[in-house]
RNA sequence: GGGAGCGUAGCGCAGCUGGUUAGCGCACCAGGUUGUGGUCCUGGGGGUCGCGGGUUCGAGUCCCGUCGCUCCUCCCA
């Protein structure tokens, strides 16, 4: 039997586990302040569903999703995202026309497939936010100010916003018309992706990293030089909301994201300590999403990040520390009748919510005790057939070494385990 | 899609210009102490040296291939 892992694919384990907890409670505390519902989907949705949403053309759609047939031949896919599903749901559920403006987190695998690599998996665990049903400026400075306000609470520091507008889908057009333009002119000088972008979506050979196409790419027109009225408008209100919460950003004319729903507000959280995968979180406006989904035109934004990357930044900056696990009281038993004791000792205190573990491989009493340090036990009771027969035994608080004759009642075991802290 | 590095016990590693039964630390198990922990001592279990082929009297070591992992580039979460 092979017994190696999927590529890409990981296990979480119990050691690690506790940085996970802890990045998921920020999701969900932050989610409580700002007055945001989590909502689950399927892991699995129809293909079409993330092919018209993100676009055909879009890395993820192309050449990223784990697509396969049911046993009905209809093509499905491993959900690369969560945005397309919610807005799926949102419309499923009839909100566009009972509660068309809602606030929605979630949390959860998504799967792209991908070069592993640090901060990248193909199984990866993402917290998002959406937003539905307002177009105000202020919505999208709530959702920036969600994403700071998570990282504040977990004390993550070392970061910066990337912020742009590529304007509503006439700006757009227009503005790869420009870029067209602009790129024609120099396209031979350029690398051979940018060649192909230029007609597939020239807005993305502002993302180009090759050296050859970096002098063209620096005198190209930025998209916030060429929003209508209107956005540019949105843009600035956005824009004074952040200095309004000194939320500090970047403009950066060249951000324009990999997603083809995107208008308007586009962004990323990026951090430094992440080395190439700096972008812990990106995010911006898709005010023509639920329309292409066949619902009403209705406004929405949101921004997703990365678990993973957010575990890299809590464990090396070890800013956060884990609270050790505990267990109130351990068990160590001697003997048949010492033991019979102790198991229906446990379940009583177990069901007054302590924590409580006994030996269940009959070893010797020391290595027992050894355990239960290992477990970081606070409490330690050694019951023989003696105690169970006497009811009575000494309980020992295991960090002071002090010993207690006690009854072993349950609740008399309850007291001191309460007093104990 | 392109590039680089690395595969020896669960983990971290050593193993010289090829030379006996492949080692060390941690972890694990047992005993010392058959009813009281963290320390210490002793012992033990664990390895198809990633896999396949080649060279050789002899390969963990050299050669070829292959698979896997990691990282970089790209893109993004």
């Amino acid at each position: 039997m092979n017994t190696d892992r999927i590529r890409g694919m990981y296990d979480i384990l119990p050691d690690e586990i506790g940085w996970w907890r802890l990045a998921e409670q920020a999701m969900i505390d932050t989610a409580r302040r700002f007055n945001y519902r989590e909502i689950r989907f399927p892991i699995v949705e129809y293909t079409e569903l993330f092919a018209r949403g993100m676009g055909e053309a879009t890395d993820v759609v192309g050449k990223e999703m784990y697509t396969f047939t049911d046993r009905k031949e209809r093509s499905l896919s491993l959900r690369p995202e969560g945005t397309a599903s919610v807005v799926r749901a949102y419309l499923n559920q009839g909100w566009h026309t009972q509660a068309p403006f809602q606030k929605l987190f979630y949390i959860g695998p998504m799967f792209r497939y991908e070069k592993p690599q640090k901060g990248r998996c193909r199984q990866f665990h993402q917290f998002g936010i959406e937003a539905l049903g307002s177009l105000d400026p202020s919505l999208d400075a709530e959702v920036i100010s969600f994403a700071w306000s998570m990282m504040d609470q977990l004390g993550i520091g070392g970061l910066w916003l990337r912020l742009n507008s590529i304007g509503c889908s006439e700006d757009r057009e227009r503005f790869r018309a420009v870029l067209h333009a602009h790129f024609s002119r120099s396209i031979a000088h350029m690398c051979a992706d940018c060649n192909r972008r230029l007609d597939e979506n020239p807005m993305r050979i502002l993302d180009c990293k090759e050296p050859q196409c970096q002098p063209f790419i620096d005198t190209a027109p930025g998209s916030a030089d060429h929003l209508c009225p209107e956005c540019a408008l949105h843009f600035a209100h956005v824009r004074s909301l952040l200095d309004l919460l000194g939320l500090g950003y970047e403009i950066d004319s060249r951000l324009v994201r990999g997603i083809d729903y995107y208008t308007r507000t586009v962004f990323e959280l990026m951090s430094k300590d992440l080395g190439s995968q700096d972008t812990l979180l990106g995010g911006g406006r898709y005010d023509g999403l639920v329309e292409t989904f066949g619902g009403p035109s209705i406004p929405g934004l949101g921004f997703a990040g990365g678990f993973e990357r957010l575990v890299i930044i809590l464990q090396e900056r070890a800013n956060a520390k884990l609270t050790e696990t505990s267990l109130d009281l351990f068990l160590a038993t001697l003997g048949e009748a010492g033991r019979r004791y102790a198991f229906s000792l446990a379940q009583r205190l177990r069901r007054d919510g302590f924590s409580v573990d006994i030996d269940h491989r009959n070893r010797a009493l020391r290595k027992q005790l050894t355990l239960a340090n290992a477990l970081h036990a606070r409490h330690l009771l050694v019951i023989g057939d003696d105690e169970a027969r006497a009811a009575r035994g000494k309980i020992k608080q295991m960090d002071s070494g002090e010993e207690l004759e006690i009854s072993l009642e349950a609740d008399t075991i309850a007291d001191v385990l309460r007093k104990g802290g």
